[in-house]
DNA sequence: CGGCATCCGGGAAGATACTG
DNA sequence: CAGTATCTTCCCGGATGCCG
């Protein structure tokens, strides 16, 4: 638990203030979205470069390991004989949560946010947890399946709370697959054509008009400067 | 206000995530921080340096260059005779404030934070900010000046509201002046002994009672996990 | 194949010295 | 005081290889 093992001590703010102290823990190269990674739930080694492209498996270990020295990420093995190591937040950890929202909100606003790149199936689980806005969905019961590759999720409004977790999608009003952006545009696209982006580039299973009024809960912040 | 002078494209996470995006901006050593250093008004480069022990001159350039670029911080020039150059932060830089709030709520948790080390003043004053607990102040009112060298700043509860700003502190119930340490310890340590720890480090003009009940509004989180 | 160590090239950060 | 120039150190990213 020692936070030297995390970075060299003279690459530390050495700084009481708690902002700086939260970047000596988080503020590596890729460390936050490997929090994100594991946001809703364990994963492997794997599933986690699988979810952020671009890094390499030597800093990955690294930041796993200083991860957890710091008391964010547990190292576990599961039980044989599946008997395979994953990584897991600590309950300190999973309180992240709210850093990765209140930073996907600021950026979002930011000229330069751009919804088309490439996206992580945790990451818009997450977009949904930070971007749902309770008054447009108003009093109400939903549920949506969603199968991107092998993982899927199910997304639930309950009397006008909403979830968004790992998990089997059964029993749900509609059950969509396809690639995780194009879920991404047709919840964050423009209102006005949501039905053609959804048939054009998903499967949906189910009460197709369920995930029309999905798509209307969810608003992105306006930006804040025009965009050069 | 492209984000490519900001960081090498290469460098870039290059995710629709928001929250990647928000590294992509200020993820980079130091830029959160010096964000954090501009939040209570605009600022000139030493003064930022001097609130960032261990910074390189060379490095606060290209944050500033950086973060200007991404439209967070404006440089200006002060009209004469001042005629100096000074950065500020955009309004949208402005609401980073979130960022580091939840970042230093979420970090004051960790078994390795060291409420002793260096503080600036301004992190000293977005500390009560983050901290204060309302319930605690109650419905009243109460104004607090202090000095750290030639910076002043004001704090004030305002019918159970607290603001923290910099500013003269005229007409305040008391003037605190000694180490931003010293007030620290006195606001964020045992409440038993208060009293001693105002005598022996701070200079108090006026109502030293008041300084006594203002530290009573302030509370760290508890700890997320044993000190190992 | 999952997890991790090792080596290497490029580039960012740190320290110091220097300039207008 | 406000940066720039330069040099060194070290981190990041990619490739390779080892081991269970």
């Amino acid at each position: 638990m020692k936070l030297e093992k995390v970075t060299d001590g003279r690459r530390r703010y050495h700084d009481a203030c708690g902002t700086a102290l939260a970047l000596d823990i988080l503020g590596e190269r890729w460390a936050m979205l490997v929090v994100r990674e594991l946001m809703l739930g364990p994963r492997r080694f794997g599933d986690l470069r699988a979810g952020l492209p671009g890094v390499s498996a030597n800093v990955l270990t690294q930041r796993l390991e200083g991860l957890e020295a710091a008391g964010v990420v547990i190292r576990r093995r599961l039980p044989p004989p599946a008997s395979v190591q994953v990584y897991e937040l600590s309950p300190w950890g999973y309180e992240a949560e709210d850093i990765l929202k209140v930073m996907g909100r600021w950026a979002a606003r930011s000229p330069d946010h751009d919804p088309t790149l490439p996206l992580s199936p945790v990451s818009l689980m997450l977009s949904f947890r930070t971007m749902f806005q309770p008054k447009k969905a108003g009093y109400g019961w939903m549920s949506l399946g969603f199968r991107f590759g092998d993982e899927t999720f199910v997304v639930q409004l309950a009397a006008g709370v909403l979830t968004a977790e790992r998990g089997a999608p059964d029993g749900v009003d509609a059950l969509i697959t396809g690639p995780v952006e194009a879920v991404a545009a047709v919840v964050y696209g423009d209102p006005a054509t949501v039905e053609a982006r959804i048939d054009e580039s998903l499967t949906v299973e189910g009460d197709r008009n369920a995930l029309v009024r999905f798509s209307r809960w969810f608003e992105l912040p306006p930006k804040a400067v025009a965009t050069a």
